[in-house]
DNA sequence: CAGGTGAATCGAAGCGCTTCGAAACACCAA
DNA sequence: TTGGTGTTTCGAAGCGCTTCGATTCACCTG
């Protein structure tokens, strides 16, 4: 494996002078530049990523902590992680994966022996240790969701509360007047994970006079069942359906033909999902799109533009991504 | 931020002697140790990673290549990661991410920076130029999959013959004389998809005398209701199925009951997916595994054992995990 | 008691890169 | 001609760690 010394020494010049022709930091005459470029590809000379952190105290490595629950928003993550990773790649950053198990430790961890340069949380509980380990890391952070206390933290998010109004007044928009919001799992809300509580307040909000409940539900097929059951046999008269957790779309879809209710003939269905997931039932859902690529790449930006930029930002300013409504196959006027 | 330095300072002792007593290498009395753990305690020490990179030359990191496709076998590529990224942290390696868009490139890169020791590939297609750029990369490789040309690189994976074998075994044992295969979507196979393949053959090869189909089927709502109702009519007397392509099942199932056949009653299943999956529908399927945590396991103890154990192992050993079959509720006898 | 042995520790030389100050040089204005 | 200015290049000093002799010292053997 040839070394900078080695390119140097190919090209008759300094190593400092390979070194500036590589980062740019100091001119470098046009012919000089050249030459050492043709001798970088003669050697197929690679920097030595060690080396580089080691000198540089930059590691170019960004650290992605995933869910505490593997089980929950799989497609969403792995959109979240591969975004990323790819607009980390553009910066010239690589990502390491930190799991649920190694928690706050694996953040300490990474930051102080100095393998990343920055952090990104995903699933963020309204309490979750690991943002206090972030802020005290001593690197920049950003966390996708919003935990109660966001001081010191940048924070991206869908802003649920407006998605969770735009479904409602889609619904009552077409006419709709009796609604239930069929959520996330219970434990969910108990662990008070922040989306789901943002969700729920902006719908109920949105509501105003229309007649509206709530009911919590797992995403399995018993669950769903149980849930629908009794939001029909409680308001028969129920044409309007807000869905958000995903596992629940495709056994209630099925249930709801053998209840007899068509989609959208007899009730209209909004779901809070991937577009992709929307588009895997039929009839196509109506659905706000959780943008989850567009989260991984602002969470990126945000940590590379503080990074540069110099400034320390202890800001922890909230984005709210605007939500956005796709109409498709699942709605209809009342 | 302590260095070694520092702490070989506090404890008064040669900094040689705090990599010794860190790394096991040499013997150190036990005196000594005490004194060096406890300034380490002392300082809050933490070994910069660059630095022991640059010395050591081993990185410390596994690169986990992520699939081609990101809409593919979702459930079990992130099973998969969380596997990888556990076991490796049980021996003291972080895991990098790779990603599609960087294809073979990223296996080049991270190889020839140091920036990982070994590399695991993901999601192996028959011809895979992945598989090229390991190989040459000159760190250690192994592929989660099977490629056409396995040599010079370690594969582990399922034994899909055998899972097929086992689907068709199960459904005959049961009675089931008509059976129909529903496989992956037709891309999967002319891309040469080894799993695909492989377990097509399977049970090509049990199926025997018995009457068999195999319709390849997308994972959209509209495929699946294409393809089973050909099957329905073409073979209206069809009691066994067999399902690989995860997206298809619920659909599926919501289109028995529509189609009036109940499962496991008028027919059986059996699927190729994760337990999760399986679990999620009523009835709960009948299936064979995807073993995604173990398989992520034994790549992970395969590059970690290859590397100290020094040997170079340019084996090309293929290891294939046997499949087993849960009987859950939608199978019975004919 | 000379010489050998093994355990414990030290010092120094790197690993491959970045970065800072200074040298070398050309050029132009005074 | 002198001095100043700006560009280009070089050399050396690290960055924080590992590792390889070499040294020291206590202890044992013949």
């Amino acid at each position: 494996m040839a070394t900078l010394a080695d390119v140097a020494r190919h090209a008759g010049v300094a190593a400092s002078t390979v070194s500036y022709v590589l980062s740019g930091k100091r001119s470098v005459s046009q012919a000089t530049k050249d030459r050492v470029r043709r001798s970088i590809e003669a050697l197929n000379y690679q920097p030595h990523a060690g080396a580089r952190a080691l000198a540089s105290s930059q590691a170019h490595v960004l650290a992605l902590a995933l869910p505490l629950r593997g089980d929950l928003y799989v497609p969403v993550m792995m959109e979240i992680a591969i975004a990323v990773t790819t607009r980390a790649r553009a910066f010239g950053y690589d990502v390491l994966l930190l799991t649920a198990a190694e928690g706050s430790e694996g953040i300490r961890r990474v930051a102080s022996t100095s393998r990343a340069d920055a952090v990104i949380l995903t699933d963020i509980g309204l309490a979750d240790d690991r943002i206090e380990a972030a802020r005290n890391s001593g690197v920049p952070a950003v966390a996708i969701g919003v935990p109660a206390a966001p001081a010191g933290l940048d924070c991206v998010d869908l802003d649920f509360a407006a998605a969770g109004r735009l479904c409602v007044e889609h619904l009552t928009g077409l006419g709709h007047r009796v609604l239930a919001f069929i959520g996330e799992a219970e434990a969910v809300y108990t662990r008070r994970t922040g989306f789901a509580e943002r969700t729920l307040r902006g719908i109920r909000a949105a509501a105003g006079d229309v007649d509206l409940v709530h009911r919590p539900c797992e995403g399995s097929y018993e669950a769903v069942a149980a849930t629908l059951k009794k939001i029909l046999e409680d308001r028969p008269e129920t044409t309007g359906l807000i869905v958000q957790n995903e596992a629940v779309i495709p056994p209630l879809m099925s249930l709801l033909s053998s209840h007899r209710r068509a989609v959208p003939d007899d009730i209209s269905v909004v779901a809070l999902c991937p577009d992709q997931v929307a588009e895997q039932t039929a009839p196509r859902l109506t659905s706000v799109t959780i943008p989850a690529a567009e989260l991984g790449h602002r969470a990126v930006e945000l940590l590379v533009h503080r990074m540069t930029s110099g400034e320390d930002g202890t800001e922890g300013k909230v984005r709210l991504i605007p939500p956005s409504l796709t109409v498709r196959g699942s709605t209809a006027a009342r």
